[in-house]
DNA sequence: TTGTATGCGTTATCAA
DNA sequence: TTGATAACGCATACAA
């Protein structure tokens, strides 16, 4: 109530010194409450700089800490396209873990423009970031090479980078796309479609790629396999055809599904059934990478492997925050895995569905 | 190539005092430069600064300038619930225009937590933000009031504030109810259903119901209006029987509609729709708002109220920067126009859809 | 155990 | 027009 000695609160907030004053101490010692507290601080001078604080309601504050001591416990986050679900479910998980640890998020969205990357984490760097969580093209222009992110620790999400090396989380790819093809099997698809985004080199989609023909070459006759990448701009008659041509070169009795490479595929996909009058699990069998929440409404359910985005952005965050604390060592990677979830449109004529 | 004087590089990015001993000027002359350029500075030594700019690739320190100038250029946002799509749309328009406007954003996610509402604005607060976008719940423990935002200007968006006086960028709901019932009164829809999130004092739900409750009420014996709050913890079977009691209750040839008030609503009426085995615009008539990708995959597709939302955050960005830039007076509002798109939903047995 | 002095990178005030 | 110098808020050697 009564104005302390050196006015806080006249400009903005109180500082150290008004702390310091108010207890009738030096700066270093209020300094010292907060980094070396017990080791080397009195009881009485404590509770003294204690209750000054409290009064004042002191906090420090971070730019200052940032420019001295050069922690800023702020976190750079670069994604590719913040209008991908996936990217969205990532941050979520990521912002979570770092909010809880105590660190804040700082944002920038590339709207694929692949150029951008250097000038994001350029910026975030500027603002002494303590790291940088990336899910990016890793292409193009801007690359990122070691020497761009400053001497930051940094954290690959979904998409591995070339030049660099740095810890990276991700769905467990080639697991996914096991479960999800040895299940269209069982359930009597014999003839496989793959449908992603163009590769573009972007290692999820590679990867997955990838996968999908291992498994296929190594079921031999079982199963025959095919891969469409299906670029946004290209007309939904690309598409139409592309699922028309399947059923059509397919033998009498070889029944053919699709594996989608993301949410994005999945979506475009459940259009042209609905517009060529299909039905999931009917004339075509089906599974999705990414479970969309609107999975469960188109007939009869469409089957999808559900990626742990919330598991995969808190790991990534732990991860950085591992090596902000000091951690050393090669780069690590943490392949998480996918969960099947079995709904109608991978189910055989006779099968039957989970519930949900 | 060769090493410059005070050995920048040495120990991270150059500073103002290795480019002035490069140029051989002093610190406040590189200051000037950058600050006061053409004002008051001779061009020969403007051109030896901008050349051991370059040479040393040197950028401000944006944690610096805020320390000494008061200014980040930072925007602090904070975002009820980063799960909701259309946080998320708003998120990536706002945060686009920072961008343009050479503002970095720094998230706060407050996961539907009402309570760290005002530890949010705290935190970023300390990182002494230019100003905040705010979609919050605005209610709870740490209630948002004008000192909250320690001094910084605010721009809310999609939820008004009760105690707070800053400016306010939504989706003009009152229009938007007006085209959704409008359309289902002259597609022949007679007996309306609301169905919303409970309202919890949320500005926007209690408008889009006041709005309903309204135009139901003008249109006297014509239309009858019902409203249900949905709450999520609320099991599929309240939905259910509600609409059963719709259809059961409505007097013979008074067909039925319902108006769901955002996608996580529409979301569960279209389940719901799903399990009784109806056809929308069949049995139920349908309109909701916010458009998501999927609405029409939802036969015959779902018809729906379109949200500007990259328009609403670059508009609140906008707001935000105006502010900053020292723009006075009271506090403004922008109420931006929705988009109704018709699909088969909300049509009548011999109604057109729109094509899409 | 505590206080003094200095640096972090920048801007602003005051002289020159 | 340019240069010293003092903040900005904090942490840390170093001295006491």
């Amino acid at each position: 109530m009564s104005p302390p000695p050196s006015s806080p609160g006249a400009r903005g907030r109180a500082t150290i010194a008004d702390v310091a004053a108010e207890a009738g101490v030096s700066k270093a010692t209020v300094s010292r409450y907060f980094n070396h507290r017990e080791r080397l601080l009195s009881p009485d001078i404590a509770a003294r700089v204690e209750a000054a604080i409290s009064k004042l309601a002191y906090v420090p504050s971070p730019m200052a800490q940032a420019l001295s001591h050069g922690r800023s416990r702020l976190i750079g986050l670069v994604v590719a396209d913040i209008t991908n679900p996936y990217s969205v479910a990532v941050l979520r998980g990521a912002e979570k873990a770092c909010q809880d640890a105590g660190y804040l998020v700082m944002l920038f969205n590339l709207g694929n423009d692949r150029e951008r990357e250097r000038a994001a984490i350029d910026a975030l760097a500027s603002y002494q970031v303590d790291g940088f969580i990336l899910n990016t093209l890793g292409q193009g222009e801007g690359q990122a090479d070691v020497h761009t992110l400053h001497g930051k620790p940094a954290v690959l999400v979904d998409r591995r980078h070339a030049g660099l090396a740095a810890d990276f989380v991700s769905l467990d790819n080639r697991g996914a796309m096991h479960d999800a093809c040895t299940h269209l099997r069982q359930q009597g698809w014999r003839r496989l479609l793959y449908i992603t985004q163009p590769l573009l080199g972007v290692s999820s989609r590679v990867e997955r790629t990838e996968a999908f023909r291992a498994l296929a070459a190594a079921q031999g006759t079982q199963v025959h396999g095919e891969v469409l990448e299906l670029a946004a701009e290209q007309g939904d008659e690309v598409l139409d055809q592309a699922l028309a041509d399947l059923l059509r070169q397919a033998p009498p009795g070889e029944r053919c599904a699709v594996v989608a490479g993301n949410s994005v595929v999945t979506l475009r996909v459940a259009a042209s059934v609905s517009r060529m009058g299909w039905t999931f699990g009917q004339e075509l069998g089906f599974v999705g990478f990414d479970d969309p929440e609107w999975a469960s409404l188109i007939r009869p359910g469409l089957s999808a492997v559900a990626q742990p985005t919330d598991a995969i952005g808190q790991c990534a965050a732990q991860c950085l925050l591992d090596r902000i604390g000091g951690l050393q060592g090669p780069a690590r990677e943490s392949l998480l895995p996918g969960l099947l979830v079995v709904r109608g449109s991978s189910l055989g004529p006779g099968g039957r569905a989970a519930p949900g």
